[in-house]
DNA sequence: TTGTAAGCGTTATCAG
DNA sequence: CTGATAACGCTTACAA
């Protein structure tokens, strides 16, 4: 049987306020009634029940962190930002998956907002507010992370990749490709969609058409399939761009694979993010999205808002930044692979 | 102001009782008074306070998942895999970090256990259990998982990697290779070193000597530098063994990097997990782990424990498998590299 | 310095 | 079918 702080007041011979007290440090006690408490929590084996704690208390020491896809490197290099910081601050981070199922993010937030955590982060599969409206208690502390809703007035932070996808574009047809790929991914359109409308653009800006054969759309929770990709490569592109960073492993290992030599048969721009190997990064552009300053400032913000509960939205842009490969190999543009690519 | 059960049971002019009856399903309420109650939840915004009401059941449908780390692909699927099983019992999966720390190991499996969660998954830093007993009620239900502890009598289920090894090192050696390298962690020593063991047995046992210049032992948790990769690969090894899935994603992808054709200029054994690409499965030889099936197990055991505690060790080992690549190209054993390694 | 007792929001046992 | 009310384990005025 547990036993409470009863059993152990009873066996030091003190009320439970003292032991309490003790446990709390909240008022001076003799150092012999003190010892004696002590004595009889080791003997009872005693564990204060939080749970009891937190609900007296109204406050749990907890943060949530609701991110849509655990075994992406985005989320879990974002995770260990969050948890860097808010640890530093007595808090326990409690990372929930909803493996980018709508129904399940709705689900978990509605059990973390209703007492089990003191505020929470959500990296959202929705794009609407409203959606979710319901299951948050009004005026919870909510940071939203990485995707921007509608209808929405909570703290939002987002990386803006259009100018970093645009300037890789351009300079990838400033070295004279005009054949260039794009794969995208069919989740999380708002921060996709942004990219995939730099890529049109900066195209379409540089007078070359859209070819929408050059364009594919992946499902970007699975690995990719090779028939695919096979299919998709045949369209003799001589230059990438993979817009986010499991696409980018994905593509980028395959084209290697069937013996392209980047910088040589062909360029591409990318996404890193962790999980890369610094080869890969040598060998093609990458987009570098600052992860670490977004989770700081999620992790901040969130702390900031349980202290002090306010409703403001407070919306802050961060950019990708476009890194070129250091030495960029000379490539003959237009040339097509040697190493026929299917 | 949140508004309570209380709040709830005066607008709608009942008693509290009935309210909370009517949440539960627990008792049979006439269709007015329901609506009434009804509506009074919906005016109010009311939430039921989920602490409050675990701290009156003493259960909280939660389970807690301590891993070493997020980022590392191997626990990620296994996180995946014991979410798909709980959240079906209805039970909220809360993920926390480790990241590799003994001591923020030590605090988060104190706090989760003090009422957080209803039982604990734990892949665990330490080796002793000794070293985290304090902290842990007894016979709270804890399922350690991937590593085995001393002096621990708690449910543990973990992967052999002794057989696939041995197997994968000596297929190898059949092959003709005599210097083959070995890349092992320093960290997580328990699991790893039943690998290295199996490397040094199977050489041992062919009657080659063991060079401990072809052993490197790295970070794990860190990319692995290149300078120290360069520095290593100038033995002149012909064939190579990476005893985890990250130090096998590192170093072929240096390798490949370096004008490495696998299966041609060099044959390795490695991991394989989830992050990984088909085109390197088919260049190497991986050893594969029933990551699926431990958190299946796993999630049924803590499932089985938290309805039906019990005193009893129950291990578990599951066999990880050698799986040769497809099509082993032709390969010259004992020939170095055409293209140099450096 | 220590003890008494109220109360946090629910659930559940009784009566009505 | 519905309503009082005790109880869960803890914190915290306030009293002694």
């Amino acid at each position: 049987m547990k036993s409470t702080m009863k059993d152990v007041a009873v066996v030091a011979g003190v009320s439970v306020a003292t032991v309490s007290h003790v446990l709390n440090n909240t008022k001076h006690i003799t150092d012999t009634i003190r010892q004696r408490v002590y004595d009889a929590i080791e003997t009872l084996n005693y564990k204060p029940n939080i749970n009891a704690r937190n609900f007296k208390m109204g406050k749990q020491q907890t943060i949530g962190f609701v991110v849509p896809d655990i075994a992406n490197s985005f989320f879990s290099t974002l995770i260990n930002e969050v948890e860097g910081v808010v640890a530093k601050q007595d808090y326990l981070l409690l990372v929930v998956n909803t493996q980018e199922n709508p129904e399940m993010e709705k689900q978990q937030l509605h059990r973390l907002t209703s007492g089990l955590v003191d505020g929470v982060i959500v990296a959202s599969t929705f794009d609407d507010y409203n959606m979710i409206r319901h299951v948050i208690p009004n005026s919870f502390p909510v940071v939203f992370i990485d995707r921007k809703l509608k209808n929405c007035s909570c703290d939002t932070i987002v990386i803006s990749n259009y100018n970093a996808v645009y300037k890789g574009v351009e300079e990838l047809i400033l070295q004279g490709h005009r054949r260039i790929g794009c794969i995208t991914g069919s989740q999380r359109l708002s921060t996709l969609d942004e990219r995939l409308q730099a890529y049109r653009n900066c195209v379409t800006e540089h007078n070359i058409e859209v070819d929408e054969e050059l364009i594919l759309s992946v499902d970007v929770t699975k690995k990719i399939d090779m028939e695919v990709l096979a299919r998709y490569f045949t369209h003799k592109m001589t230059a990438m761009v993979f817009l986010n960073n499991t696409i980018t492993v994905d593509a980028f290992g395959y084209l290697v694979h069937k013996g392209v030599v980047f910088s040589r048969n062909m360029d591409a721009v990318g996404y890193s993010d962790a999980g890369w190997h610094e080869y890969a990064i040598n060998a093609i552009d990458v987009i570098s999205q600052p992860i670490a300053e977004m989770g700081n400032i999620a992790a901040a913000r969130i702390l900031e808002r349980i202290d002090n509960p306010v409703v403001k939205k407070d919306e802050i842009v961060l950019q990708a930044v476009y890194v070129p490969r250091q030495q960029r190999a000379p490539v003959s543009p237009v040339e097509f692979p040697k190493t026929p690519i299917n």
